[in-house]
RNA sequence: UCCUUGGUAGCUCAACGGCAGAGCAAUCGGCUGUUAACCGAUUGGUUGGAAGUUCGAAUCUUCCCCAAGGAGCCA
């Protein structure tokens, strides 16, 4: 038990060396005197290879015994072959000794196809199959290449609370908390907190667990998500919208390059994401309400046209969105939304109240909204009329009106949702895929 | 909250008023290149729950529970 441990991930660099390999049996077939393994030890696949002539009888016996899943400390020498399936494919291990730590019970996760409540019910077993370690390392990849990025631009990461006292923009959606006898609510964004960071640091940014407390049933949704909210200070949209494609651009190009075992894995067509390249198309609200009013008339579905129909005021729904951006082959912008669909804080349009500064950001494919942001409003004056419009409970808002007091300036900022970004990297239908264990709507377990 | 679909073996499903079935998994045996192997055998059931109709219910009716898909709302 001398040899080297190595990882599956790199077992290119371990040609013709004799190595030892920890992990679990993911599969297994053979044929009379031979044993295939499928070996998994968390950062790949590799064959296992046992010939019965060749090795000590109870040690092919034992092979042969193994369960899916159960685990084992195997030693051989690696060897390339064309034929061998893995991640990555093409390398395999001539067993010369197999140790078994634990012979697995009967796993419930076959091979075969299952249904998603089954699967949703062993989502604690189901991170370990193929399609959903693929995902969950890309989720990695993805979290750690927007941050690096930030990083690299000056931006400092803030943690902003997960208690919060009041509202941020209305209570119906938010999960109540006993605090000690008082009432108190799960954070379902830090951008507030940011706007009062930026005042300290410049650029900031929160990275964390975020709550909604809808009752949303949809492939896009879930009660607990991850939100990436970057807050700047001298930043008005325009420079925001670049801001945003710009890292978007750089986080696609770091998981083609990172990523490449896990997008086959997971048979996302790699052209779609090359062709992910600055500038993005950016559309007027006015001008997108125009474009899905002109597919709506053109439609003869009736349930289309039923779902396509939409007056200016109105917020896009899904089906919009997704009408929308199958019309683009990268993502959009979709700027200057109607005041009265989106929240208190944001810059009206100069010279037309009834529009604010607002930019949301709309993957390709039907995916839709992947980010919502907005330049803040900066003046005190023009924030507590807005308070007051919306008849939100100044008292509140004390602190952060306070921050337009002392050195107000233009900033800028935007939210965006991890797992739906990773969903549509990934090219999945369900952003819960994408999250180890999601909440639903429905479901909290395990 | 509303609409739609579904719940039968560990899993995926069939049986649609007349004996509870298949494939996979598991167990045993065979096979020197398997990729969801193949071949043979064995094991496996309170048909989501309750009430009703019927000579007879997995199947029809009512209520309930659970889940999934979608809408509204949102990232």
């Amino acid at each position: 038990m001398s040899n080297q441990i190595i990882t599956i991930r790199n077992i290119a660099q371990h040609v013709g060396a004799a190595v030892t390999i920890q992990g679990w049996l993911y599969a297994k077939t053979g044929k009379g005197k031979l044993q295939f393994l499928q070996l998994r030890d968390g950062t790949g696949i590799v064959q296992a290879v046992l010939f019965k002539p060749s090795l000590p009888e109870e040690t092919f016996e034992a092979a042969k015994h193994l369960t899916q899943e159960s685990s084992v400390i195997v030693q051989g020498t690696v060897k390339q072959s064309e034929r061998a399936p893995g991640v990555p494919g093409g390398y395999e291990i001539e067993v010369t000794d197999l140790q078994v730590v634990q012979v697995a019970e009967e796993y419930p996760i076959t091979p075969k196809e299952h249904g998603i409540e089954f699967l949703l019910e062993n989502r604690h077993l189901w991170i370990r199959s193929r399609k959903q370690w693929a995902l969950l390392r890309l989720r990695a990849t993805v979290m750690r290449g927007l941050r690096d990025w930030l990083d690299k631009q000056g931006f400092l990461e803030m943690s902003t609370p997960i208690l919060t006292p009041a509202a941020g923009e209305g209570t119906s959606t938010l999960f109540k908390v006993d605090y000690f006898g008082d009432q108190i609510y799960l954070a379902q964004t830090g951008q507030l907190y940011n706007e009062a960071n930026i005042y300290s640091f410049g650029k900031v940014y929160c990275f964390g667990p975020t709550f909604r407390a809808e009752k949303s049933k949809t492939r896009r949704h879930m009660t607990e998500f991850w939100m990436l909210e970057p807050e700047i200070a001298f930043c008005d949209l325009e420079q925001l919208m670049q801001l945003e494609e710009q890292m978007m651009c750089a986080l696609v190009q770091r998981c083609l390059e990172e990523c490449a075992e896990e997008l086959k894995v997971l048979e996302r067509d790699r052209s779609v994401l090359e062709r992910i390249l600055p500038p993005f198309p950016r559309v007027s609200y006015d001008d997108a309400v125009v474009q899905v009013q002109k597919m709506q008339a053109e439609t003869t579905d009736p349930e289309q046209k039923q779902l396509l129909q939409i007056e200016w005021g109105q917020d896009f729904g899904s089906p919009h969105e997704t009408a929308l951006t199958k019309q683009y082959d990268r993502p959009i912008f979709v700027y200057g939304f109607p005041t009265q669909c989106k929240a208190f804080y944001m810059e009206p349009w100069p010279n037309r109240p009834e529009v604010c500064k607002s930019v949301d950001m709309l993957a390709p494919e039907g995916y839709g909204e992947i980010t919502g942001g907005s330049e803040r409003i900066s003046n005190t004056e023009l924030l507590l009329k807005r308070i007051h419009e919306e008849q939100l409970p100044e008292e509140a808002f004390k602190w952060y009106i306070d921050l337009r007091r002392y050195g107000s300036v233009p900033h800028s900022g935007f939210g965006l949702g991890v797992e739906r970004t990773v969903a549509w990297i990934a090219g999945i239908h369900h952003v819960r895929e994408t999250n180890p264990f999601p909440r639903t709507l429905g479901r909290v377990y395990p």
